[in-house]
DNA sequence: CAGTGGTCTAGACCACCCT
DNA sequence: GGGTGGTCTAGACCACTGG
């Protein structure tokens, strides 16, 4: 017979009390016993108690209020968490296939220079890539970097992974924030003849912008997506409603 | 003279190691100093050093590792988070007007239906309104809700709140989860007559489902965007790298 | 003032990982 | 085995809140 597994002591008073504010016992506003309280109730130190707090707290159970109390929080569900990995961007069952469309080093327009803060004819890094599942083609994607001179181009690395890998592979530094921003658009004749559709369809545009710690742009992302077979889904946050 | 705030001792380390990470000092999958040393180093208990250390897990910063150490975290810049609060929805500088285009008691048809996982003719509320900015119409957003027997209903509440406080308010069940969909349409004629826009003017559609902690689905949203009026914006998370 | 949470200690023992 | 993090204690003092 094998040994049962002893749950810790903090994890049972965040278990308890993660039910009864999910029972309704206790509602969101109402104060949660005191610290003190809970110690003497389950008979452990302040310190464990309050380790089983903070994991309620992490998961946006509760909030603290100095010399007030804990008391049980409002779930906020307008925040909603989107994962633009690329195995999750589609169906997880539909396999993605990724054909290069094109690498090409040019000179900066006036579209990629403003979106990466640099000067114009500044030379970049250009690839355009189109995805498919079984379905088909689903979406055309355009990436832009700032060329780094005597960085050599791996156009497997450039072509075949996540945006913000690429970033971090190839600029050596570190992205940390990702800006998008989503809008419908309709299929140009160019974009219809690569995704085999017809002109007009309407489309998601989701672009991104990737930043270093310091601000500076170093990456710019756009992509078209077909609207007959794509749909963003998003989740409210925080996803994790467990301990 | 005020007396300078005295910044807690985990505080600092935390602060110091944060700094390491941004400035590239410490890269993802380093390990960071153990906690006997960290303890030593800066002159502190274990307790101590694990306070900083969990506030730098929090932020996404490090991964701990049992038996083996703390380690730089890789960021995670692929996922975004989305503000769908009625007051972020459009440019803060711009305030939304909220006009109530009606408020129906009615049998629900397939469609309502299946999205709220009840039985066709079951009766439920739909509450239509049109959103504008100074620019003029922007949004389409109809509302639906299972109807409950002998509970007013108040046009303020439900035409004037965002929706999960909505759903909260009218069926006193909190609601935990929301599932959004976005994807691209064009304006249908009576879309784009009440957006006063041209017809197949291309669009977003954003479609939220509400649901209790057990499941159940509480309420279902669809809002129909101008895309030349409106754009959605995501953000990195986590969002606060801040201690 | 009494009650709350916030910080901190100096130990202890355990579970896990590696060699 | 020795090193790591995970849990836990029984105190202590501080900062903030409210009556």
């Amino acid at each position: 017979m094998k040994e049962q597994f002893q749950e810790p002591a903090y994890y049972r008073v965040a278990k308890d009390l993660k039910k009864d504010i999910e029972k309704g016992n206790l509602k969101p506003g109402d104060a949660i016993p005191s610290e003190a309280q809970l110690s003497r109730q389950y008979n452990v130190s302040r310190m464990t108690v309050r380790q089983g707090l903070s994991q309620l707290a992490n998961i946006g159970y509760i909030k603290t209020v100095q010399g007030k109390g804990n008391f049980v929080a409002r779930p906020s569900v307008e925040k909603l968490v989107l994962n633009l990995s690329e195995e999750n961007l589609f169906n997880a069952s539909d396999k993605i296939s990724i054909k290069l469309l094109g690498v090409e080093v040019i000179k900066a327009g006036t579209q990629e220079s403003r979106k990466l803060a640099l000067d114009v004819s500044t030379k970049i890094i250009k690839v355009a890539r189109l995805l498919s599942t079984r379905e088909g083609p689903v979406a055309i994607d355009t990436r832009c970097l700032p060329y780094l001179k005597g960085k050599p181009i791996l156009e497997k690395e450039i072509g075949y992974a996540a945006f913000p890998e690429v970033i971090n592979h190839y600029s050596e530094i570190l992205s940390i924030r990702n800006e998008l921003s989503i809008s419908p658009t309709l299929l140009s004749e160019a974009e219809a003849n690569q995704l085999k559709a017809e002109k007009h369809l309407p489309a998601l545009c989701l672009e991104q912008v990737l930043f270093a710690y310091n601000g500076t742009p170093l990456g710019w992302s756009k992509m078209i997506c077909r609207g007959d077979r794509y749909t963003l889904q998003a989740d409210s946050y925080p996803h994790s409603r467990e301990l």
